[in-house]
Order: C-alpha cells, then sequence, then structure tokens
DNA sequence: TGAGTAATTTTGTGATATCATATTGAGTGT
DNA sequence: ACACTCAATATGATATCACAAAATTACTCA
C-alpha cells in the first residue's frame, strides 16, 4: 500500500515524554496546517496506522481530535478527507480570521514589551530569509509563529486556540493557493504591524492585521475559487 | 464506586445509527456545557468507563476530543478536570463571546427569514415558560438553541463551532452563578433582538446581542469572582 | 505520633482480537 | 458491452489484554 507516498505527512520529533496519540496528532495537524494533504484526498485509519506503523488505536484517538475541529472531515461511510474549499465557506473563514485576530490583537496591546516587539522583527526577518528561497512550509510555520507570539503576551488569552482551528481550516487550501501562484502575494504587512506595535496605537494595530490577512492569501483564494465556479 | 453519584451525567437517548463514542462525547458534552459537573472534580476514564458500563476506549476517544475544545483539562499528573474559572479568563471568553457572537449574528441578517424569526420567537416563549419554573438546564440549552438558531441560517457559516466550544467553556461557571444567584439576571433581551431582526437592522442587532451577553451572567459571574479574589 | 519508605492498587496507554458493516471485484446474465 | 448480484476483502468500532507509571495504602522506624 503506497499511502505514505499519498500521505507524505511530513516528520516531526516524537518527545520521549509524550504519548503515541499525542505525536500522532501533532504530526497530521502540522500536515494539514501546512496543506500537506491534499484535499478530498481519502485517508483511512489502518492506512494511516501502517504508515506510521502504529496500531490503530491513537491513530483513531488523534484523528477524532482532528475531526472535532473540522480539520478532517469524517463522512458517513466511514470515509475521512480533508473538506473541500468552497467560496463561500473560503469567504466565511477569512471574515473570522480578521474578527478574531483583530480582537485578539487588540486586546494583547496593554501587555506589550519591547522584547517582544524585538522578538516579532527577529521572526519577520526569519520570514524574509526563507521567503527568498521558497520553503513555503517554513513560511506558513513561521508566519503563524510571529501571529501567535502577539496573541500570546496577553496572559489569560483564550482565543489562540480558536484562531488556530480556523487556520487549521484554511490550510490546505491556502497551500493550494501558494502552489498555484508559485509567489507569495502581496507586499508584507508585518512592518506595518510592527509600527503599530511600537506606537501601542491599538486602532493602527487592527488595521494592521487586517490587512495582513486580506491581502494575504485572500484576494489571490478567491481569484482561484471564482475562476472554478 | 460512587463515581457514578459525583459523576451525575444527565442521561440523553443513545440513537442506535450512532457510535459509543458519539454518544458519551455527546452525553459529557451536554453535561458540561449545564454545568453538571463540578470544575475541579476529578475524573477518571475507567470511573467513567465503569460508571457508564462501557470499555475504556471509547470513553477515551470522548475525553480525548472535549479536551481539545478545552472543555476538560488532562494534567500532567494523568489527572483529569474541568477547569476552574478565574477573572482573567472570564472576562476574556465573555469577551470573545461578544465579539464572535456579533460577528455571526451581523452575518446572519441577509438571510434572515420571516419564519426563522417566528421560530426564535417560539423559543423565546418556551424559555420564559420554562424560567418560571426555574428548570436552569433547560434554560441553558434553549438559551444556546435561539441564538444558534439566528448563526445557522447562514448557509456557509463556520462560526457556531468556534461559538460552542467558548460555550463550553463557560458552562460549568455559568452554572455556579445561576446555583449562587438562585436566579437568573437581568431582563430579557431576546425581545431586543427579535425587534433587530425584524427591522433587519445590523447595528441595533450587534448592540442587542451585545447586551444579551453582557446583562446575562457576565455582571453576576464577575462580582463572584471578585468577592473570591 | 509523625515522617519516610516500600508494597499494593489504580490508572492511562497502546496493541490485539473480534464483530458488523461498507467497499471492492469477480462473475453472471442480458 | 453493460448492469446487476453476490462473494471476498478491507475497514471502523469496541472490548480485552499487557505493560508501565502514578497514586494510594501499609508499614517501619524515630
Amino acid at each position: 500500500m503506497a499511502k505514505a507516498d499519498t500521505l507524505n505527512v511530513p516528520e516531526i520529533a516524537f518527545g520521549a515524554d509524550r504519548t503515541t496519540q499525542e505525536y500522532v496528532y501533532a504530526r497530521l495537524r502540522n500536515a494539514i496546517m501546512v496543506g500537506a494533504i491534499e484535499p478530498g484526498a481519502h485517508l483511512t485509519m489502518r492506512g494511516l496506522a501502517e504508515a506510521l506503523n502504529l496500531s490503530p488505536t491513537p491513530i483513531r484517538e488523534a484523528v477524532r481530535r482532528l475531526s472535532t475541529e473540522h480539520a478532517l472531515q469524517i463522512l458517513p461511510n466511514r470515509r475521512m478527507t480533508v473538506p473541500l474549499m468552497t467560496l463561500g465557506r473560503f469567504e466565511e473563514l477569512v471574515a473570522l480570521r480578521i474578527t478574531l485576530e483583530v480582537h485578539a490583537a487588540e486586546r494583547s496591546v496593554p501587555y506589550i514589551s519591547d522584547i517582544i516587539i524585538e522578538n516579532m522583527v527577529a521572526l519577520d526577518n526569519e520570514m524574509d530569509r526563507v521567503l527568498s528561497e521558497g520553503h513555503y512550509d517554513a513560511l506558513t510555520i513561521l508566519n503563524q509563529d510571529f501571529h501567535r507570539m502577539l496573541y500570546a503576551v496577553n496572559p489569560h488569552q483564550v482565543c489562540i486556540p480558536v484562531i488556530e482551528s480556523v487556520w487549521l481550516q484554511l490550510g490546505p487550501f491556502q497551500r493550494q493557493v501558494l502552489v498555484r501562484l508559485n509567489q507569495v502575494p502581496g507586499v508584507d504587512h508585518h512592518k506595518q504591524i510592527i509600527s503599530a506595535l511600537r506606537a501601542r496605537d491599538v486602532v493602527a494595530l487592527g488595521e494592521a492585521v487586517k490587512n495582513d490577512i486580506r491581502e494575504g492569501i485572500s484576494r489571490s483564494g478567491r481569484q482561484i475559487l471564482e475562476q472554478v465556479a
């Protein structure tokens, strides 16, 4: 069975401390997040188990968690796929992402420190470097790290899991967009975010985050979905 | 083992079509949502399995899903509890609820029909009836049905799972608030929501939803958490 | 009586076995 | 060549088993 080929779930470290189930969850989640699993492709639990050389038990637990997050879809036929994107769903997801991330960013402002800003700048530079080499996976992860770092400074923060759930749903399609375009769209709006942070300007920050999301995959994504429909 | 007592997971129908794991998930989720499981109480998988007369396997899957939704917390000691509420987390959750539900409500407006409005009125009347009898569980569920009905008219809707995840995190504490007060706080803001819908007034709707959430458990909840701290 | 330690029990985890159901493929008849 | 039926196979779901780690209890010594 060539499931491992179709599958192509990028390796990640299997820390000795965490359980097999956690490892499978993290690995599949990462694979979906960066779009390594093609939407619509059929997966089976036993296939995954064989590919990862594990028993079906921890696989099922990981898969169930992902289906709860809508990262995987379990069809009534017992079939399992990464959901296909539609124009309507895409626009809803992008709109939700903007609402959530503007909300999270604004609520982070009181906790911003110069150190955090410098760390974000470092991440942004790293992104520029990776971008020139065309590593889309690393780019996606770094971009998420950049955003997550901002939202995480709020010590009582409860938004990140919710935001990640949206990223997870956008991930597979975003990859398709990047591959189709073979370039990263738009300018870098992260600089704008950084300036707003330096100024502790809540309004400007909200605008910057909104632009970053909208001018990112959003426009190109919509175009691709429209030309199909 | 008197786990079944401490547990007190309200019965729900076990449809012949759904799997055991789904049944356990739905039942535990409902129990947490209405606050039937006391925050901080220790649960064990084998205890749940025994109480429900099932093997640990489907229990583990259900519990894992709930922990992914932050409805349950799995501590490093392998212990499992419903998370305790803190003032900071409470305020973040309420703020997030407002942002999300205003967003969802506004995006539902284009799809509103008179039939939907009538159904919502019916639910609201049902709530008034149940309220006079002091059935907090039914009240909580009906209130959620009322909100969900509104957000679900948007055919491309992706918000509901996210919103439910927030409800799930607020559920246990909300129950504590209701019990402590022994009354439902505030006026009924659902009438205000209904009027805004009838007028197809997006701004008024947003305000109404915000008030409904803020004037609901929010104020009383904050008071209780402050007096503890 | 109380603190520290060892033995016992409980618990979570993952693999395996079994069963029912869905899917696939071969075969049959038109 | 095509649709239909039925057997063969693959799959998902759950229970059970085995093991390691944690928690609890019992016990010892001060």
